[in-house]
DNA sequence: ATTACATTTCACCAATCGGTTATATAACCG
DNA sequence: CGGTTATATAACCGATTGGTGAAATGTAAT
């Protein structure tokens, strides 16, 4: 208990057949029941997915008549998604410093230039670690 | 097992300790040791979550002396971003829709009509920002 | 060879997870 | 009212998870 909402929404996340539950509400409400039988699952398991996505956020329950269909809330995907564009930016960046720092090797070979042809795959640990940003 | 990408991918984000780990990678390798200290928990611990990372792609370990530095693999991201972004772009087109459809309701004064102006929920959406680069 | 250190593996534990069946609640329909 | 339908809850089960302490495995340094 007392999950942060970033672990409720991965942890949400993490089971295919609640993404596929998302991705078919992602085509309209639905009930639980339309639900259970494409799944082949009893329809208490489907109940559980959908409290496991309404409490991350991810889907919002109606009621009518006897049904209370599901339909998606994607704004709860939203700490999810900057979350992961935090580090898609980190890795686009880290392609952008390689690039720059190849550029530099080319055009000035440092004095510490140890160029040897097939420079290794850079398990160096580099002291000065080249990645500075963040927190 | 034989769980597929995704699933591990989301299950690996999806605990506190790992995200930790990964924000602090994201300023440079960094040993078992060293991750032990700040995160209170026995190296045992930190080798576990180190193999979830490195399962999941998000992490690779390399070999220096007695240590085993991990090292961020942001390529691994690329799953759980793409995947989270194909319902962003959900999110955004079920603004579009609705634009449209009170610009529909504007136009023709449909017989529920309610147009009391002032009620515009005002959500300019800054549409195709920032991600360049597209996967 | 011995010692010291970093890491992994092992055996265990409590808690959570994803599923089941069986039962309860709730809303509609005669 | 009684019956049907949709959903929820309860009790249980096996597997997985996140943690531990203790022991094994490198790898350096002396």
């Amino acid at each position: 208990m007392t999950s942060d909402p970033l672990s409720t929404t991965f942890a949400a996340l993490a089971d295919p057949t609640r993404r596929a539950i998302l991705a078919r509400l992602a085509s309209g409400e639905t009930t639980v029941k339309e639900l259970s039988e494409p799944f082949e699952l009893t329809q208490p398991a489907i109940t559980k997915h959908l409290k496991v996505l309404e409490h991350a956020g991810l889907i919002s329950r109606s009621r009518s008549a006897q049904t209370r269909p599901a339909k998606l809330e994607p704004a709860g995907l939203q700490v999810a998604w900057q979350w992961v564009d935090e580090y898609r930016r980190f890795w686009e960046e880290s392609f952008d410093r390689l690039d720059e720092y190849l550029k530099r090797l080319q055009s000035t070979p440092g004095p510490d230039s140890k160029p040897s042809g097939s420079n290794a795959p850079s398990r160096d640990k580099e002291k000065s670690n080249g990645h500075r940003r963040k927190h």
